[in-house]
DNA sequence: CGATTGAACTCCTCTAGACGACTATGTACC
DNA sequence: GGTACATAGTCGTCTAGAGGAGTTCAATCG
């Protein structure tokens, strides 16, 4: 077993605080590797001479940083660093669609991983407020509402839907669960409208309970949200695509030029 | 006071779930509104009749999403929009610069903000390894170290390093407190190394105690981090910049042409 | 009138114990 | 050999209570 430290009454920092880091402290030195277990809180009950309540608080805050996991009836694990992905900002690139390759498996193939697509939906119903904002549509006005959920060698890593204005989706392939060779964008193309630009909206915050669960992620996990807006060459919108993706299975990457 | 509902002993969900999931519905119903004081705990112990701890769970869990936060002795809130900063991918442009303006203080400007910078610090270190590879300097190489905090309107939004190579800095405002006009990147430019280009990687994590603190964050409330390297017109790094970010304060857009 | 005190209220931390549910493992039985 | 079961160990949830510390505000004292 590892080596704990104790708890310092005089310090002024509370025990289950104390707890708390020098436990952090073992994993960020290493002492505790990725997927090594914990000790069992009546261990640490034991070791440290105090309530369960402390023990959990403590673990509860590491939790809460992302760095444990509790499974149930097996015990607290250190978290194993999952698949980092790195979106680099030219994964759209026109090459690849001629190739007739989506771009979420374009990109997992340059990592060397398995790439999986499930829990796909396809609906048409009247645009939510803001998309249809974005899409410059009237408010009620009808799109094609695609989701699914990407998965990297079998692990959840990101939920995505796309709206695509009905009087661009009518009659294609993006209304089938199988949009075909190229993915959406090939499609839209086919219908005539080039693209030309996107527009991406970065932002992170904490899961709802309802994606927690879609993403199996733990209490404590953020996700980034990315909104991304495609435009055909009359900077016209064509689609918008809203993306929550597990934080720490991802690296965003973009390139800007100083003008 | 507003009306809370009833915990259900037949249903399969815990009821500190449940009263989590109440508590979050008068929030997003809009009966709380930001800065309202939610019923306390001993409140809510008398209506659901459970214990004390039962009701502090479903505090913490209304916590950890960052939905309210709990202020001793005074009650338990909910969370008020702090005011969102959009970070547009052109906020480098070169004619800012050329007016003089520092980038921070270009974007607060537009949208109204009264932008403050302090806790700046600069010194002169060996370069970090990371750091030294993203420059393309030898390990140990000497770069210019430049700490300081960005708050919007008196509120912590942004911390930042920035490190760029001794051999560019030595003898340039860029190691005062006062870089000048400009900021920074005048001050690379008129050592003859004309911007480029910057990549930005974006990711997001929980914040470290120490980050919590500097931020003034609680817990469960994530960061964006944001590093960014610059290039000259001759594709070499010249400055990389490492910002923290409180993750609700920000939204980040990028222009992705489709090529 | 101003300053201090005290009470009431808030959330924070901790104790001690209980039962339940899930997991793993060994054992007895078929 | 394989299945069923008992058991031990784990974390999840809840109860009932205690003292501590920060905040607020009204009453009291000078």
């Amino acid at each position: 077993m590892v080596d704990l430290g104790v708890i310092d009454r005089t310090d002024d920092r509370p025990p289950y605080r104390q707890i708390a880091t020098q436990l952090r402290r073992l994993i960020s030195t290493g002492k505790l590797t990725p997927g090594a277990k914990l000790p069992s809180e009546s261990e640490l009950i034991e070791h440290y001479g105090v309530a369960r309540m402390t023990v959990r608080q403590a673990l509860q805050e590491l939790r809460g940083e992302g760095l444990v996991v509790a499974e149930h009836g097996k015990g607290v694990f250190v978290r194993s660093a999952p698949p980092v992905r790195r979106l680099a900002s030219n994964r759209f690139a026109r090459a690849h669609r001629k190739e007739g390759k989506a771009a979420f498996l374009v990109e997992a193939e340059a990592t060397g991983r398995k790439a999986t697509v499930d829990q796909i939906s396809v609906t048409t119903e009247p645009a939510p407020a803001d998309i249809a904002d974005r899409l410059h549509l009237a408010e009620g006005a009808r799109v094609v509402m695609r989701s699914r959920r990407y998965l990297a060698d079998g692990v959840p890593v990101e939920i995505a839907t796309s709206y695509v204005p009905e009087s661009i989706a009518a009659g294609t392939a993006i209304t089938s669960t199988d949009t075909g060779p190229g993915g959406i964008y090939a499609r839209i193309e086919e219908q005539g409208h080039e693209l030309g630009r996107f527009t991406e909206e970065v932002t992170a915050r904490m899961p709802t309970p309802e994606e927690r669960k879609v993403l199996q992620i733990g209490a404590g996990v953020p996700v980034m949200t990315l909104v991304r807006t495609a435009f055909d060459v009359d900077d016209l919108p064509v689609e918008v695509c809203d993306t929550v993706k597990v934080s720490h299975a991802y690296v965003l990457e973009y390139d800007v030029p100083a003008r």
